[in-house]
DNA sequence: ACCTGGGCGTGACAAATGTCAGCGACCCGG
DNA sequence: CCGGGTCGCTGACATTTGTCACGCCCAGGT
């Protein structure tokens, strides 16, 4: 049985070594590449022809996702194995739908890890089972796609006529988004809208 | 030379794991615990007698800064070296104020860990420099007791009465001293002065 | 004894926010 | 071709939020 060759992508750089040292105990895996941003998976993926591929979802530049998606559509035998530190639903569900073939959550035993890597590699879907539970009460997102960037830009405590100007919105048009928003989280708030959509994965 | 025994604290087993398989390819360095809580950090540095502990600060239970001081002054001999995700000068401040040895961010290259934790056993402090000055131009917290409690209680989007009503206070006092809060933040915004807040460490 | 600063409260005011109804435009599927 | 949905905008309204001035109490230093 040949080796299993692993990219690994975390921004963190500790975090991403010392995956690296855990993964290459292992005597059937061994971690041939690390990249620091989601713009590096690709290029780092073609010169270095990985098996399968640990991306984190936090990541400057493409995010986790994205970099699946660009990931498969160059190279589609290539296995995406997702490794997040926040377990919300509506990443696990847009994760699948880009292409990857397992999700695993920071909270798993380390242990777990490499079967989670062989799994893959085997053609097997790897899902956290609890999450995926949440996903399917937490379903998809109820927001439109306009009411999404309003909340989007509205995260970081801006005013309404900010936010107009950044989307080149009329201010009571993103009131009223925002209002459709807050009716559809099932908040009393911009901020508790805010929050509640960020947890859910939706934004 | 003797090994240089180590405790792990990190909330995530996964980093955890991570962390330990690295330090433990250093022939010097032993992990000899590992906890996933705050709490659990005085217990197992009771029952194994480490050299050196590493804490994260996000953590259920205690945090790495209570938890911090809470092992200073059960075995003050122990040496302390915070392991944290943010960079945010106001911790670094509040570590070592409670007695940490040293302060690294989980961005720093994988090698430079198991250095970080030798010059800590040395009696060494090991600080980020570029966090160190960062925590000189931010300085202490502005904000007086009071107001950091109630832009505590705010974070999450709740309104002034909400507020009002968990910290037994009169509406208007709470909206007094968001406003303060809000003042001194340089914020235009109840939003936006919790986010400065939460950026400069304050929180 | 005096001053200072933090905490707590009230009242009043302007501005921002959230809600609602209604209008025209567009695209897509029946 | 005619809904239905999303988008964009307006205007009006009640509520909330942010600001300010003012007062009271208490603990600390000088």
């Amino acid at each position: 049985m040949s080796t299993i060759r692993l990219l690994l992508a975390d921004d963190q750089a500790l975090v991403r070594g010392a995956l690296a040292a855990l993964l290459d105990l292992e005597p059937d895996l061994s971690v041939v590449a690390e990249v620091g941003s989601g713009d590096a998976v690709v290029p780092a993926a073609r010169e270095h022809r990985p098996d399968v591929a640990l991306l984190d979802v936090e990541m400057p530049g493409l995010d986790g996702i994205e970099a699946t998606r660009a990931l498969k559509q160059a190279m589609p035998a290539t296995r995406v194995l997702i490794v997040t530190t926040f377990g919300r639903p509506g990443f696990l569900r847009r994760a699948l739908q880009a292409g990857a073939d397992g999700f695993v959550v920071k909270d798993t035993p380390a242990r777990q890890l490499a079967d989670a890597v062989r799994r893959v590699q085997a053609g097997l879907r790897v899902v956290d089972p609890a999450l995926a539970a949440d996903s399917l009460v937490a379903g998809e997102s109820p927001l439109t796609g306009r009411e999404t960037e309003v909340l989007r830009a509205a995260r970081d405590g801006a005013s309404v006529v900010t936010v107009a100007g950044r989307l080149f919105l009329s201010a009571g048009t993103v009131r009223n988004h925002l209002s459709a928003a807050i009716g559809k989280t099932g908040a009393a708030n911009r901020a508790e809208a805010v929050r509640i959509a960020e947890e859910h994965g939706w934004l």
